[in-house]
DNA sequence: TATAACTCCGGTTCTCCGGTCGGGTTTGCA
DNA sequence: TGCAAACCCGACCGGAGAACCGGAGTTATA
């Protein structure tokens, strides 16, 4: 039940892309692990799974790097996560070919899973920058 | 996302038990993973975690076995993959020491989080028990 | 009281995967 | 043409999950 840190990267990057987005200005790859602090060799690999996820494109070259495909008002946490954690289209189909005990048992669980899922589907990436927004702005307004 | 074997096998085992319940005799280990088909030694391990947070009680010596702790209506199904999983208690104080964007998808993730737990702690062991009970029922009655 | 049937406890092994690197190839701008 | 980026691929490492085992402790029952 934890948050990978797979996932977390990634969200933290398209944070990051998603308050840069606007002025066509693609991002590279070191910017944001050095902003956001991930290794940016790691933060890579994620990069070219969001790519094939069609949830960023990249730009090849000198002056290259990455940007939104779509705005961020349509990109829901869910999309990322599940890209992210891999569990999106094509899984296990021996996934179920249980006793019926163990039947009941995936059924409640896979219960369990759609809520939490259902509430990532409803958060979009420009909610997240929003909140984030924000908080920054209160935490300043504390800061002696 | 995905439910651990560990937690699959000790709702097994639990469901096991709960149907047996009322008549005080105790099941022992090698029962229930022959009948559910779980590596007993393995098994063994799972029943001294769910001991120690004092979900089963176990009798020693000949005759002996393990038993509920309490009714199969007072054991949610969340007690028991907390427990399993072990995050109840005492466990990452440094777990959000983030920068504000960090602590902005904590919070988001947690919800998620509550979400699911909150199914998870709605269903008690009885509830289990019953939809299997059901389950079999029309198994048998689709059976050619 | 002896014995068999159990739980209990600790280590050990094996496997798999998240995370990390290094090196090399393409692409595009200046 | 040179440089700066994305891109690709494969190998490595450590740790956690999963499973195995030997032996010690406990108890009902004959």
């Amino acid at each position: 039940m934890e948050l990978s840190s797979k996932s977390e990267y990634a969200l933290l990057a398209l944070l990051e892309l998603g308050r840069g987005f606007g002025q066509g200005e693609p991002m590279q790859i070191r910017q944001i692990a050095a902003h956001q602090n991930i290794p940016d060799r790691y933060l890579e690999q994620l990069l070219a799974t969001l790519r094939r996820a069609g949830i960023v494109r990249s730009q090849r070259g000198a002056k290259g790097g990455y940007l939104l495909a779509r705005s961020p008002w349509q990109i829901t946490l869910y999309d990322v996560v599940s890209c992210i954690e891999g569990f999106d289209s094509s899984k296990e189909p021996p996934a179920t070919p249980q006793t019926s005990e163990g039947s009941v048992i995936a059924e409640v669980w896979q219960t369990a899973r759609q809520a939490a899922e259902d509430v990532l589907q409803k958060q979009t990436l420009q909610d997240l920058v929003d909140k984030c927004k924000a908080k920054q702005q209160v935490d300043l307004m504390y800061y002696i």
